[in-house]
DNA sequence: AACAGTACCTTGTATAGCATAGTATATTGT
DNA sequence: ACAATATACTATGCTATACAAGGTACTGTT
Protein backbone atom coordinates (compact mmCIF):
# COMPACT_ATOMS: atom_id res chain seq x y z
CA UNK A 1 0.00 0.00 0.00
CA UNK A 2 2.62 2.54 -1.18
CA UNK A 3 2.00 5.47 -3.01
CA UNK A 4 3.86 4.44 -6.28
CA UNK A 5 1.75 1.43 -6.32
CA UNK A 6 -1.56 3.56 -5.58
CA UNK A 7 -0.07 5.84 -8.59
CA UNK A 8 -0.31 3.20 -11.03
CA UNK A 9 -3.28 2.01 -10.44
CA UNK A 10 -4.77 5.15 -10.85
CA UNK A 11 -3.14 5.64 -14.31
CA UNK A 12 -4.33 2.79 -15.28
CA UNK A 13 -7.28 3.06 -17.74
CA UNK A 14 -6.84 6.85 -18.64
CA UNK A 15 -3.99 5.35 -20.80
CA UNK A 16 -6.27 4.43 -23.67
CA UNK A 17 -7.80 8.42 -23.34
CA UNK A 18 -4.71 9.33 -23.41
CA UNK A 19 -3.26 7.92 -26.21
CA UNK A 20 -6.04 8.27 -28.49
CA UNK A 21 -6.31 11.63 -27.69
CA UNK A 22 -2.50 12.53 -28.46
CA UNK A 23 -3.20 10.74 -32.46
CA UNK A 24 -6.50 12.98 -32.41
CA UNK A 25 -3.62 15.90 -33.31
CA UNK A 26 -0.84 14.01 -34.96
CA UNK A 27 -0.55 10.82 -35.82
CA UNK A 28 2.94 9.26 -34.43
CA UNK A 29 4.96 6.17 -33.53
CA UNK A 30 5.02 4.31 -30.70
CA UNK A 31 8.49 6.30 -29.21
CA UNK A 32 6.87 9.89 -30.09
CA UNK A 33 3.60 9.23 -28.26
CA UNK A 34 5.81 7.82 -25.38
CA UNK A 35 7.80 11.20 -25.28
CA UNK A 36 4.48 12.76 -25.33
CA UNK A 37 3.47 10.96 -22.44
CA UNK A 38 6.62 11.56 -20.50
CA UNK A 39 6.23 15.23 -21.09
CA UNK A 40 2.84 15.24 -19.06
CA UNK A 41 4.54 13.48 -16.28
CA UNK A 42 2.51 10.24 -17.02
CA UNK A 43 5.38 7.61 -16.90
CA UNK A 44 4.79 4.85 -18.67
CA UNK A 45 7.35 2.28 -20.53
CA UNK A 46 7.47 0.47 -23.79
CA UNK A 47 6.42 -2.26 -22.32
CA UNK A 48 3.13 -0.70 -21.82
CA UNK A 49 2.49 0.95 -24.82
CA UNK A 50 2.97 -1.41 -27.49
CA UNK A 51 0.53 -4.08 -26.36
CA UNK A 52 -1.71 -1.37 -25.97
CA UNK A 53 -1.43 -0.10 -29.35
CA UNK A 54 -1.96 -3.75 -30.50
CA UNK A 55 -4.84 -3.47 -28.63
CA UNK A 56 -6.25 -0.68 -29.95
CA UNK A 57 -5.54 -1.38 -33.52
CA UNK A 58 -7.67 -4.85 -33.16
CA UNK A 59 -10.31 -2.75 -31.32
CA UNK A 60 -10.81 -1.14 -34.93
CA UNK A 61 -9.87 2.38 -32.76
CA UNK A 62 -6.68 2.70 -34.73
CA UNK A 63 -4.81 2.28 -37.86
CA UNK A 64 -1.15 2.06 -38.75
CA UNK A 65 0.87 2.24 -41.93
CA UNK A 66 4.67 1.96 -42.31
CA UNK A 67 6.84 4.86 -42.66
CA UNK A 68 11.24 4.99 -43.79
CA UNK A 69 13.09 6.42 -40.81
CA UNK A 70 16.30 8.17 -41.88
CA UNK A 71 18.31 6.04 -39.31
CA UNK A 72 17.25 2.56 -38.02
CA UNK A 73 14.15 0.57 -39.14
CA UNK A 74 11.09 2.13 -40.29
CA UNK A 75 8.42 3.26 -37.80
CA UNK A 76 4.93 2.04 -37.60
CA UNK A 77 2.64 4.91 -37.84
CA UNK A 78 -0.62 5.06 -36.15
CA UNK A 79 -3.44 7.13 -37.03
CA UNK A 80 -6.90 7.30 -35.05
CA UNK A 81 -10.03 5.88 -36.92
CA UNK A 82 -13.53 6.89 -37.50
CA UNK A 83 -14.36 4.71 -34.80
CA UNK A 84 -11.56 5.78 -32.63
CA UNK A 85 -13.17 8.90 -33.02
CA UNK A 86 -16.18 8.39 -31.67
CA UNK A 87 -14.68 6.23 -28.78
CA UNK A 88 -12.91 9.41 -28.10
CA UNK A 89 -16.16 11.43 -26.88
CA UNK A 90 -17.37 8.43 -25.00
CA UNK A 91 -14.44 8.28 -22.77
CA UNK A 92 -14.19 12.37 -22.50
CA UNK A 93 -17.98 12.16 -21.21
CA UNK A 94 -16.37 9.33 -18.61
CA UNK A 95 -13.74 10.97 -18.18
CA UNK A 96 -15.68 13.44 -16.66
CA UNK A 97 -18.34 11.68 -14.49
CA UNK A 98 -15.33 10.45 -12.82
CA UNK A 99 -13.79 13.48 -11.97
CA UNK A 100 -17.17 14.64 -10.72
CA UNK A 101 -18.25 11.77 -8.65
CA UNK A 102 -14.54 11.89 -7.18
CA UNK A 103 -15.23 15.84 -6.40
CA UNK A 104 -18.26 15.30 -4.92
CA UNK A 105 -16.90 12.20 -2.25
CA UNK A 106 -13.63 14.10 -1.55
CA UNK A 107 -14.94 17.67 -0.93
CA UNK A 108 -15.13 17.74 3.07
CA UNK A 109 -19.23 18.55 4.11
CA UNK A 110 -20.24 20.90 6.45
CA UNK A 111 -21.91 18.17 9.07
CA UNK A 112 -22.90 20.76 10.74
CA UNK A 113 -22.46 24.97 9.34
CA UNK B 1 -12.77 -2.66 -25.53
CA UNK B 2 -16.50 -1.60 -24.77
CA UNK B 3 -16.69 1.24 -22.74
CA UNK B 4 -18.10 -0.31 -19.64
CA UNK B 5 -15.03 -2.27 -19.68
CA UNK B 6 -12.98 1.12 -19.53
CA UNK B 7 -14.75 2.13 -17.00
CA UNK B 8 -14.17 -0.11 -14.98
CA UNK B 9 -11.01 0.39 -15.46
CA UNK B 10 -10.78 4.06 -14.78
CA UNK B 11 -12.31 3.37 -11.28
CA UNK B 12 -9.28 1.60 -10.23
CA UNK B 13 -7.05 3.04 -8.11
CA UNK B 14 -9.74 6.03 -7.18
CA UNK B 15 -11.82 3.47 -5.15
CA UNK B 16 -9.31 4.01 -2.24
CA UNK B 17 -8.85 7.72 -2.37
CA UNK B 18 -13.13 8.07 -1.98
CA UNK B 19 -13.36 5.22 0.68
CA UNK B 20 -10.73 7.03 2.76
CA UNK B 21 -12.61 10.53 2.14
CA UNK B 22 -16.01 9.42 3.04
CA UNK B 23 -14.33 8.41 6.31
CA UNK B 24 -12.53 11.82 6.97
CA UNK B 25 -16.13 12.66 7.77
CA UNK B 26 -17.59 10.11 9.78
CA UNK B 27 -17.13 6.88 10.70
CA UNK B 28 -19.26 4.28 8.89
CA UNK B 29 -19.49 0.48 7.66
CA UNK B 30 -19.56 -1.56 4.73
CA UNK B 31 -22.94 -0.58 4.09
CA UNK B 32 -23.27 3.29 4.56
CA UNK B 33 -19.63 3.43 2.22
CA UNK B 34 -21.62 1.21 -0.73
CA UNK B 35 -24.38 3.62 -0.53
CA UNK B 36 -22.26 6.84 -0.64
CA UNK B 37 -20.50 5.45 -3.74
CA UNK B 38 -23.32 4.91 -5.15
CA UNK B 39 -24.90 8.39 -4.71
CA UNK B 40 -22.11 9.22 -6.15
CA UNK B 41 -22.54 7.33 -9.47
CA UNK B 42 -19.39 5.41 -8.24
CA UNK B 43 -20.60 1.47 -8.88
CA UNK B 44 -19.33 -0.42 -6.71
CA UNK B 45 -20.08 -4.16 -5.14
CA UNK B 46 -19.86 -5.94 -1.57
CA UNK B 47 -17.27 -7.91 -3.38
CA UNK B 48 -14.83 -4.98 -3.97
CA UNK B 49 -15.76 -3.17 -0.61
CA UNK B 50 -15.01 -5.88 2.02
CA UNK B 51 -11.05 -7.11 0.81
CA UNK B 52 -10.33 -2.98 -0.30
CA UNK B 53 -11.27 -2.40 3.34
CA UNK B 54 -9.47 -5.34 5.02
CA UNK B 55 -6.58 -3.95 2.82
CA UNK B 56 -6.57 -0.55 3.90
CA UNK B 57 -6.81 -1.57 8.09
CA UNK B 58 -3.86 -3.99 7.48
CA UNK B 59 -2.02 -0.98 5.67
CA UNK B 60 -3.03 0.94 9.32
CA UNK B 61 -4.63 3.43 7.27
CA UNK B 62 -7.82 2.69 9.19
CA UNK B 63 -9.32 1.23 12.38
CA UNK B 64 -12.44 -0.66 13.06
CA UNK B 65 -14.69 -1.11 16.18
CA UNK B 66 -17.84 -3.42 16.68
CA UNK B 67 -21.06 -1.94 16.70
CA UNK B 68 -24.74 -3.57 17.55
CA UNK B 69 -27.34 -2.45 15.60
CA UNK B 70 -31.17 -2.39 16.72
CA UNK B 71 -31.67 -5.03 14.34
CA UNK B 72 -29.18 -7.87 12.70
CA UNK B 73 -25.53 -8.56 13.32
CA UNK B 74 -23.39 -6.58 14.66
CA UNK B 75 -21.26 -3.82 12.26
CA UNK B 76 -17.90 -2.77 12.07
CA UNK B 77 -17.32 0.34 12.28
CA UNK B 78 -14.50 1.99 10.00
CA UNK B 79 -12.36 5.33 10.78
CA UNK B 80 -9.61 6.66 9.65
CA UNK B 81 -6.14 7.06 11.39
CA UNK B 82 -3.76 9.11 11.21
CA UNK B 83 -1.42 7.58 9.05
CA UNK B 84 -4.67 7.54 6.88
CA UNK B 85 -5.30 11.10 7.05
CA UNK B 86 -1.51 11.52 5.78
CA UNK B 87 -2.31 9.10 3.13
CA UNK B 88 -5.29 10.63 1.82
CA UNK B 89 -3.22 14.09 1.08
CA UNK B 90 -0.91 11.94 -0.72
CA UNK B 91 -3.72 10.78 -3.08
CA UNK B 92 -4.84 13.82 -3.43
CA UNK B 93 -1.78 15.88 -4.49
CA UNK B 94 -1.72 12.64 -7.39
CA UNK B 95 -5.24 13.11 -7.79
CA UNK B 96 -4.67 16.86 -9.08
CA UNK B 97 -1.52 15.36 -10.67
CA UNK B 98 -3.11 13.23 -12.91
CA UNK B 99 -5.90 15.69 -13.51
CA UNK B 100 -3.63 17.64 -15.15
CA UNK B 101 -1.48 15.37 -16.79
CA UNK B 102 -4.97 14.45 -18.45
CA UNK B 103 -6.20 17.84 -19.15
CA UNK B 104 -3.00 18.66 -20.74
CA UNK B 105 -3.01 15.60 -23.40
CA UNK B 106 -6.62 16.17 -24.26
CA UNK B 107 -6.55 19.45 -24.51
CA UNK B 108 -6.59 19.79 -28.54
CA UNK B 109 -3.47 21.79 -29.39
CA UNK B 110 -3.40 24.66 -31.96
CA UNK B 111 -0.90 23.25 -34.40
CA UNK B 112 -0.65 26.17 -36.53
CA UNK B 113 -2.27 28.71 -34.64
C1' DA C 1 -38.16 -24.12 14.89
C1' DA C 2 -38.11 -22.17 10.33
C1' DC C 3 -37.64 -18.15 7.64
C1' DA C 4 -36.24 -13.55 6.04
C1' DG C 5 -33.26 -9.74 6.39
C1' DT C 6 -28.84 -7.69 7.42
C1' DA C 7 -23.89 -7.76 7.55
C1' DC C 8 -19.54 -9.70 6.81
C1' DC C 9 -16.18 -12.86 4.38
C1' DT C 10 -13.91 -15.96 0.75
C1' DT C 11 -12.64 -17.94 -3.71
C1' DG C 12 -11.94 -17.80 -8.52
C1' DT C 13 -11.59 -15.02 -12.87
C1' DA C 14 -10.41 -11.18 -16.06
C1' DT C 15 -7.74 -7.34 -17.24
C1' DA C 16 -4.19 -3.65 -17.25
C1' DG C 17 0.32 -2.39 -16.77
C1' DC C 18 5.13 -3.61 -15.75
C1' DA C 19 9.69 -6.02 -16.17
C1' DT C 20 12.42 -8.43 -18.96
C1' DA C 21 14.15 -10.54 -22.84
C1' DG C 22 14.12 -11.21 -27.69
C1' DT C 23 13.74 -10.19 -32.92
C1' DA C 24 14.50 -7.34 -37.00
C1' DT C 25 16.25 -3.40 -39.70
C1' DA C 26 19.62 0.25 -40.87
C1' DT C 27 23.86 2.74 -40.27
C1' DT C 28 28.83 2.86 -39.19
C1' DG C 29 33.56 1.22 -38.88
C1' DT C 30 37.18 -1.88 -40.24
C1' DA D 1 31.80 -7.99 -46.81
C1' DC D 2 31.26 -8.53 -41.93
C1' DA D 3 30.62 -7.19 -37.06
C1' DA D 4 28.98 -3.77 -33.83
C1' DT D 5 25.70 -0.37 -32.49
C1' DA D 6 21.29 2.08 -32.38
C1' DT D 7 16.48 2.15 -33.29
C1' DA D 8 11.95 0.09 -33.39
C1' DC D 9 8.80 -3.48 -32.68
C1' DT D 10 7.26 -8.01 -30.28
C1' DA D 11 6.49 -11.69 -26.79
C1' DT D 12 6.23 -13.86 -22.13
C1' DG D 13 5.53 -14.05 -17.27
C1' DC D 14 4.19 -11.48 -13.03
C1' DT D 15 1.42 -8.55 -9.92
C1' DA D 16 -2.55 -6.01 -8.29
C1' DT D 17 -7.33 -4.44 -8.61
C1' DA D 18 -12.10 -5.18 -9.23
C1' DC D 19 -15.87 -8.23 -10.09
C1' DA D 20 -18.98 -12.39 -9.80
C1' DA D 21 -20.75 -15.69 -7.07
C1' DG D 22 -21.35 -18.21 -3.19
C1' DG D 23 -20.99 -18.84 1.86
C1' DT D 24 -21.26 -17.82 7.08
C1' DA D 25 -23.33 -15.69 11.10
C1' DC D 26 -26.51 -12.96 13.88
C1' DT D 27 -31.34 -10.97 14.87
C1' DG D 28 -36.27 -10.64 14.85
C1' DT D 29 -40.81 -12.53 13.21
C1' DT D 30 -44.23 -16.03 12.47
Amino acid sequence: MNIENTKAQMRKGILEYCILSILQNNDAYAAEILETLKNAKLIVVEGTIYPLLTRLKNAGLLQYRWEESTGGPPRKYYAITTAGKAFISELSTTWKDLQYAVESITKPKNTAS
